[in-house]
DNA sequence: AAATGTATTGAACAGTGTTCAATAAAACAA
DNA sequence: TTGTTTTATTGAACACTGTTCAATACATTT
């Protein structure tokens, strides 16, 4: 069966070569601003034969989707080496948003854009109950320690991430320049130390 | 001058009409989802004509967006009664989220749609720098009672509304759904009291 | 060489924001 | 009352969008 393994293969090749032009299109303009037709350009290929090897523009969301919480989660996992566990929650945050700072548009796919929990309960969400999980089991660890006691940890694994998520979404919608600061980074990263002093009286 | 000022009324209420129909389709359906088409339709009117009295989308959208704001502005200004600064920003918090809660597609529209903010230092926007004022004051009057020694108070407000704002966005754009809470409410009101319970500390 | 299945195209559909000539309506001038 | 100018409104058009689908080209199997 060496042909159909090779056609599977060239199906597998196409599929993410449409993957790689949606992303460049998709991380250069955004979901909404890009269109089938543009990543069709993108890959010199007709707008219709993306319809052969995805749903529609939603799935190709999707795969990127996870395809952002698979770098964030690899960026997350240098961290493993962090022995103390509020060390590693700390710097977790930090790398959170550096994730997002670096990669805006994965930022925004991944947490912004309306699209994708429709048809939740699938694969794409997965991912992303993955990378809460992380968060929730390094909280756990972290009352294991001693800290954050008398805490629901439900609720603080929550707020953790609410706090972090929101420097990183006030930013990625542009919602800064109410506020006088040198540099996006600055704000971002003394907001966050500034959540960090709080969390280390907890 | 009787004529030209009924004319100008006249203006300034189908400006209004076309605002009234249009926040009805946006609070519907959101930003993207609303054409100017539907809006024309709820009003009984040309799609045609809105371009007579606003310039493109994005201007219906800066009204909506600023009226918003005063909304919040308006539910904030009730708590002007407490006196404790602390007890002020805690409750101010809480009313956030409310507000968040109670007018989902209001809050998208001010804080998380892309959309308006290329147009900048003009009156859509400077509204949201009067909110961000009268958060930062409020940091400022805590501190001069005492609490939050040595922080940076302009860190030190972002942060605190980058910690809300976390909240509403997870809410507002459905990533509330990696939780295993009842309700969103619930989620979102423990979450907070969570993190309220962090400012204390500080 | 013929038949089958798979991949690709390009036209079409119904929708979008926006523009603009034509028109209707109202206000002003004679 | 006429005619003229301003102002408001329409509806068609343009270039775009996501998506579908008949026609077609290609590769593989018979």
């Amino acid at each position: 069966m060496g042909i159909t393994e090779r056609k599977q293969k060239e199906k597998q090749e196409m599929r993410q070569r449409i993957l790689d032009g949606a992303r460049k299109i998709f991380l250069q303009n955004g979901y909404e601003q890009t269109s089938m037709r543009n990543i069709a350009a993108e890959i010199s290929y007709s707008a219709g034969v993306i319809y052969f090897h995805f749903k529609d523009k939603g799935e190709i969301f999707q795969e990127l989707h996870k395809e952002g919480f698979n770098l964030l989660l690899k960026q997350l996992r240098v961290l493993d080496s962090v022995i103390d566990p509020f060390e590693r929650l700390k710097a977790s945050g930090r790398a959170f948003i550096q994730f997002a700072q670096e990669n805006k548009d994965y930022y925004n796919l991944m947490f912004l854009v309306e699209e994708p929990l429709k048809n939740s309960e699938e694969s794409g969400f997965q991912i992303a109950k993955e990378a809460i999980k992380y968060l929730h089991d390094l909280v756990l660890e972290c009352q294991q320690a001693g800290r954050f006691k008398d805490m629901d940890p439900e609720y603080l694994t929550f707020m953790i991430l609410s706090a972090t998520h929101g420097i990183c979404a006030l930013f990625c919608k542009d919602r800064t320049m109410s506020f006088e600061h040198k540099t996006n980074k600055e704000l971002m990263d003394n907001g966050y130390a500034c959540f960090v002093s709080l969390l280390e009286k907890g």
